[in-house]
DNA sequence: CGTGTTACCGCACACGTGTGCATAAGCCAA
DNA sequence: TTGGCTTATGCACACGTGTGCGGTAACACG
């Protein structure tokens, strides 16, 4: 029978299972630590495992981690340019799992520009991870990097843009998606094309608008912008806005899945046919674009397998800080549905 | 100008700073800790800041951990019936700031039926975290919470139900929430009305199941159910095969807007118009019901409030184990919305 | 100069764990 | 009995930080 503990108790640790069982701190700690060591016997092993639980003992990995210099913790370092959206819960959610399939805890930093991102990222650095994922560092976080990540802590940037340099990286080639993309938009006749993203400013970096110009200017078309605030309802009303003035566009490419949603819905504020006047394209591959009645076409990133390379690298890495960098490039698959005249029944598992 | 520091170097520690200052690691602890305490001069107390930040100190915080007993961290226990869906993400995220605002760091633990919680919440325990906010704590992290929290870390229970007893909670009372919807599903003409949820075992717990029965009762009406998997894609195809067995119902209240949404695409799959012939009323108020082309009708859970409320008790109660139990009961709102006859345009902020 | 007071600061320990090294215990053979 | 070898265990220190308490210098005052 368990000990009843009254009120507020005292963690158990190493010592009190030492005292228990007659024996030292240390002899326990191999007990516990090392499955395969010959360097305890089976017997007292077994004593120790058996008393270790019945008192409920959990390891203070504060203390480990001082000791070892190990904290078992990752590092998300994640960009977003104003309000996070879908795509940022599903990379936060598929990393945690990621992490913790290979023995670590997560630790989220979500930075945009409105964040007072010093002191987060002070306090997360304190913390002294043993890895760090960049994942679409933006210019925050790069200006940071630099400043808070000591050479000693290894790195792994990922996502499709922004990555940084001199890590082993995970790369989504977004570029070589929005080619099929854009070739896809002009094959079913679109000729005026307009691009959508929320960020003036680093649309210079965006392999997305790389492949959009590309291809405009291969053809002898004129690209077009609408720059869009980074929440949905302001993108709905800027695009209503943009249309009353400049016109109906024959395609819109958008920079990522969120906006295409608030997009289509401020042409259909409008009145505007999706795929018959405009054709839209989203990015990402989040599982709303799916659930509109008018499905959208999107340039759908493989985040799992992406996450999962990310920490297998780190956690390489961390077993060999010396070994050659290494660079995953994954591709992004174009998802074609009906706002750009697919099938708008996409295809479904019965029960 | 900076020392450059080749290849991997050692963090800088308190001792660092007292070498090059000439002074004792104690000194230094106090400058930095001690903001207002007499107990050392200011002279010093600005040469050590000037240093620390000159030297790019971070403090350890597992030793800091260490020796105070406290490692600055919450845990967040999140149940889901099956996979995550926008509305935990939006938790996990609101409470994260929340956590941050109040100078703590969140670790996030998504559990459900088909996760091996065990290995998990014990590698969580063992950091030790100062407090736990158990949200929707479903039969899995029930079951598990009396063997792994000790009863000296604090707790808050938060969510609309499966709270746990004995601690300071944040309820929202989506009982009442769900009374409003039905009142108004009838006041539009329904009679029919089919609850339509993922989860058969915890029906008689959930409170909006409990007002829709109560309402149905008091009104000589039939309950109906559809139970329905817990992935998008599984929803669709369930409430297709539901109808055509059964025929078409008059309304739809849905136990979240996940579900919402994907029962909306399996009527629209079949041809069935919304609201005019089946209304749809779902629950949490995430952000895309609405940005359907039929905007859902939604009890909406004010989750940031929630999770400031819960970081806030957790943190007084941290300061003071001992005060009174703390209970706050937030209202949920019926947010009327196209697919129960409301206005299908939401009023928005232009630019 | 002596004494009391104040203002600063350092010593030393504690927190819980891991690990190199010494050591004790056990065993076998000479 | 003793020496040597193997095996299991304990000792002692390290990790980086916070803090009670004792000590020391400076200073004022008689």
């Amino acid at each position: 029978m368990k000990t009843v503990e009254t009120g507020h108790s005292r963690r158990i640790t190493l010592k009190d299972i030492a005292k228990r069982l007659d024996v030292s701190h240390a002899t326990v700690s191999r007990a516990l630590n090392r499955p395969e060591d010959p360097l305890i016997s089976e017997a007292t092993r077994l004593r120790v495992q058996q008393v270790a639980s019945e008192m409920g003992y959990r390891p203070n990995l504060a203390a480990r981690s001082l000791a070892t210099g190990r904290t078992g913790l990752f590092a998300l370092w994640l960009w977003s340019e104003g309000i996070p959206n879908s795509y940022h819960a599903n990379v936060s959610q598929l990393m945690n799992s990621a992490a913790q399939s290979h023995s670590y805890q997560l630790l989220v930093n979500l930075t945009n520009r409105n964040t007072l991102a010093q002191s987060k990222s002070q306090l997360f650095d304190a913390w002294h991870v043993d890895g760090i994922i960049a994942h679409e560092a933006g210019p925050a976080i790069q200006a940071q990097f630099h400043s808070v990540a000591r050479p000693s802590v290894p790195v792994v940037t990922s996502g499709a843009y922004h990555l940084l340099e001199g890590f082993d990286r995970v790369e989504v080639d977004v570029e070589a998606g929005a080619v099929l993309a854009m070739e896809h938009l002009l094959a079913i006749g679109r000729r005026r094309i307009t691009y959508v993203t929320d960020d003036l400013a680093h649309r210079k970096d965006d392999p997305r608008f790389k492949a959009y110009s590309d291809l405009l200017d291969g053809n002898g078309l004129k690209a077009e912008f609408i720059d869009v605030p980074n929440y949905r309802a302001g993108v709905r009303s800027q695009i209503r806005e943009h249309v009353r003035q400049y016109g109906v566009p024959e395609a819109l490419l958008c920079h990522n899945d969120d906006i295409a949603i608030a997009a289509y819905r401020g042409l259909c504020d409008l009145g505007v046919r999706v795929p018959d006047d405009t054709a839209i394209v989203g990015c990402d591959g989040i599982e709303d674009t799916e659930y509109l009645e008018v499905p959208i076409t999107t340039i759908a990133q493989p985040l799992g397998k992406l996450c999962e390379l990310a920490c297998q690298f780190l956690e390489q890495r961390i077993e060999d800080p010396s070994r050659p960098l290494q660079r995953a490039r994954l591709n992004a698959e174009l998802v074609i549905r009906a706002s750009t005249g697919g099938s708008s029944l996409p295809p479904y598992s019965p029960l």
